[in-house]
RNA sequence: GCCGCCGUAGCUCAGUCGGUAGAGCGGCUGAUUUGUAAUCAGCAGGUCGGGAGUUCGAUUCUCUCCGGCGGCUCCA
């Protein structure tokens, strides 16, 4: 081909253009859609992604990429990254970049530096932000190994990137001002796309590899305006104002000491809605055919020796020695289910066997991960053990998965599924497992569930199907988990009597649907930012009469309420009726019954509903009935 | 557990460049009897997370332990 003569370039819509040979891939697509081109940050070319800058030495498919695209998105992330490394080494000189992936969240860059403090943050920004004015463009150079090595000379980490590009690759840095990093690409064109950019923290992380001294790894966020910026740290401001654990303060509903640790206490008004969510499950248990057992908290050793517990789990598990023998505090339920199915010898009559149980369970969680509720060392599960036989797995699953849209539906959570594979660390055979893997793909692909695969993430045991449920602010938390289990039935040596008068081992399908109490709980209170529905909230209703002359009359009304088993309360009349109502709101409590003469005279109440001024006047009866249809329907919304 | 940061009244936070601390809300008492998001006044409440060290003197500086937060790792 010779020098300026025209490719042609084809574009996603099926148009084309003839353009100079030479001709940056930015300014093709400027000619293909004017009006978008702004917000262009990079293309991909022939299915990869490259530069705007980059030439077009021959024909192809050119498509744009912007932050809309998840491609685009990285990019930018990654280039933050870039942004980032040449602000933190012009603070402190010495520091050794190593990699700046962008991820879900945002960003984030590991340097080999000496711990990094609050102040050179803000030294950090105010560099960042001098490079965003500046516009510095991000210049891609391919340099030979030797360039590379010479440039890199004193980063030893940069080095071993160069080592690992596969051979026949080109070695690429980009220069940004005076910084150049070792870099894929691509970037966006410069710097002045960054200013939608925002540092949000450093940490310290220990590398994976033997050997290797911690690192300090910054974090940010990156968008492409600072209004979009903006309107992001406002969403993470209002997610720390409804983190469970400033909610779980204010309306104490539990707390925490520092004597116990990850242990909750919870008040009397949390364990109203631990009874609710008890409640909510063991409907569904009856309906279900499930039986309920209690075994106790603590088993010998040698029980879980029998169960792999004490080769696969003893360190996360708290150890009592009673006169010379020792016994673990159980972290799960399964040893005791086992035992019950293996206390007498079993017909395949009573197939599949159900046996709940929700006994506390001690995990001895390192300190470092305790977050709340949602990471405690004492914890509830709705938790089930279905003894039944291979040819039985299917069905039960399948009533699982329809439980668990049902149950989430009903806290108008969104959920999402994962399947887990054989770990590293496994009992029994591989063949097993793989039947067991596939079994559970097939149930969730006959579903029509969209799933992710977690490989080597499964239990020591076998396989799950784990249930991530988001909080409204996209969060994700895993709750249920459906798990199949082959091996510790084998382990307890569980027999039952066949059709054909043989024995055999029961399959086990261990699982939980709202996971524990705690954790869920946690989640339900950040998603409803602790404005609970009116069936699971602590006090349904309050009763504000205007004066102390309606106060017989509220009281009446209250008793009403709770002979059809409302929770309800009275409030006093020492302060005003405004600040009573205040206070009623800032309780979050659903129902707002307001009592004043009028009301008393026919008989009727002034309802003002959570979070809504204007209020509804109805007789006593209405609202009596109004309230207890919509808790016993488990409406969402008061 | 690892790294960093933090710990002042029940809660949210101010403050002390080393001379033993304040506010708002909440609580209690009194007055007010109130019509839909804060009536007024008064009072009580803190060995400034625990321990040790430096110092004439430590809530303030240092060390250490405990706890929390953000990450890492791990998980329901």
């Amino acid at each position: 081909m010779l020098e300026g003569e025209p490719v042609h370039i084809r574009f996603p819509d099926g148009r084309g253009v003839d353009v100079p040979r030479g001709t940056p891939a930015g300014g093709a697509l400027a000619l293909w859609d004017p009006g978008r081109a702004g917000t262009f940050l990079a293309a991909l070319w022939k299915g990869l992604p490259v530069d705007l800058a980059s030439p077009l030495l021959e024909g192809g498919e050119l498509a744009p990429l912007s932050f809309a695209d998840r491609a685009g998105r990285d990019i930018l992330q990654h280039s933050a990254a870039h942004l980032l490394a040449k602000a933190l080494v012009e603070t402190i000189p010495e520091a050794r970049p190593t990699v700046g992936p962008p991820t879900d969240e945002g960003f984030y860059y590991d340097f080999e530096v000496r711990p990094l403090t609050p102040g050179d943050l803000d030294a950090i920004r105010t560099a960042m932000h001098r490079s965003v004015q500046a516009r510095e463009a991000f210049r891609r150079r391919e340099v030979s190994r030797d360039e590379a090595r010479t440039l890199f000379a004193r980063n030893p980490y940069k080095l071993r990137y160069i080592a690992e590009v596969p051979e026949g690759e080109a070695v690429s840095v980009y220069d940004t001002g005076a910084f150049t990093d070792l870099c894929r690409g691509p970037h966006v064109p410069d710097t002045g796309w960054l200013a939608g950019v925002h540092v949000l923290g450093f940490s310290a992380i220990t590398p994976d590899a033997p050997g290797s001294v911690p690192l300090q790894r910054v974090r940010g966020v990156g968008f492409p305006t600072p209004k979009e910026l903006e309107a992001y740290l406002k969403l993470r401001a209002e997610a720390e104002a409804r983190d469970h654990r400033t909610i779980g303060s204010r309306q104490e509903l539990f707390l925490f000491l520092d004597e116990a640790p990850g242990f909750p206490i919870w008040l009397p008004k949390g364990m109203v809605m631990v009874r609710e969510l008890e409640k909510f499950v063991t409907e569904h248990l009856r309906e279900a055919g499930y039986a309920e057992i209690r075994t106790p908290l603590l088993f010998a050793q040698s029980v879980y020796e029998t169960s792999g517990h004490w080769e696969h789990y003893r360190e996360n598990m708290f150890l009592s020695t009673v006169e010379n023998r020792v016994f673990g505090w159980k972290p799960m339920n399964c040893p005791g289910s086992m035992l019950v199915f293996g206390s007498r010898s079993r017909s395949y009559r009573e197939l599949p066997l159900r046996l709940a149980e929700f006994a506390p369970l001690h995990r001895l969680e390192a300190s470092g991960t305790l977050h709340g509720l949602t990471r405690v060392r004492e914890l509830v599960q709705d938790d089930a053990h279905i003894f039944c036989t291979e040819e039985q797995v299917e069905a039960e699953i399948r009533v699982l998965l329809r439980w668990i849209r049902e149950a989430f539906s009903t806290f108008r959570l969104t959920w999402s599924y994962e399947l887990s594979t054989r770990p590293a660390k496994f009992l029994g055979e591989a063949a097993l497992w793989d039947r067991a893997e596939a079994t559970l793909e097939k149930l969730l692909k006959e579903s029509g569930i969209e799933y992710r695969v977690s490989p080597g993430e499964g239990a020591f045991y076998g396989p799950k199907i784990d249930i991530h449920i988001r909080d409204s602010l996209g969060r994700p938390w895993q709750t249920g988990t459906i798990q199949l289990d082959y091996q510790i039935p084998q382990r307890f040596r569980l027999e039952y009597q066949g059709p054909d008068g043989q024995l055999h081992t029961p399959v086990v399908v261990h699982r939980t649907i709202l996971g524990t109490w705690e954790r869920f709980l946690g989640v339900v209170i950040e998603h409803c930012a602790g404005r609970f529905p009116p069936w699971l909230a602590p006090v349904q209703a309050r009763i504000l009469p205007v004066t102390e002359h309606q106060a017989p009359g509220a009281n009446g009304l209250a008793d009403e309420l709770r002979a059809v088993g409302l929770r309800v309360e009275v409030g006093g009349t020492e302060e005003s009726l405004a600040k009573r109502v205040r206070t009623a709101e800032l309780d979050r409590v659903p129902y707002i019954a307001v009592l004043g003469e009028r009301e008393i005279a026919d008989g009727s109440v002034a309802l003002r509903v959570r979070g809504q001024k204007a209020n509804r006047p109805m007789s006593r009866p209405e609202f009596v009935e109004y309230v207890r249809d919509r808790v016993r329907r488990r409406e969402y919304d008061p």
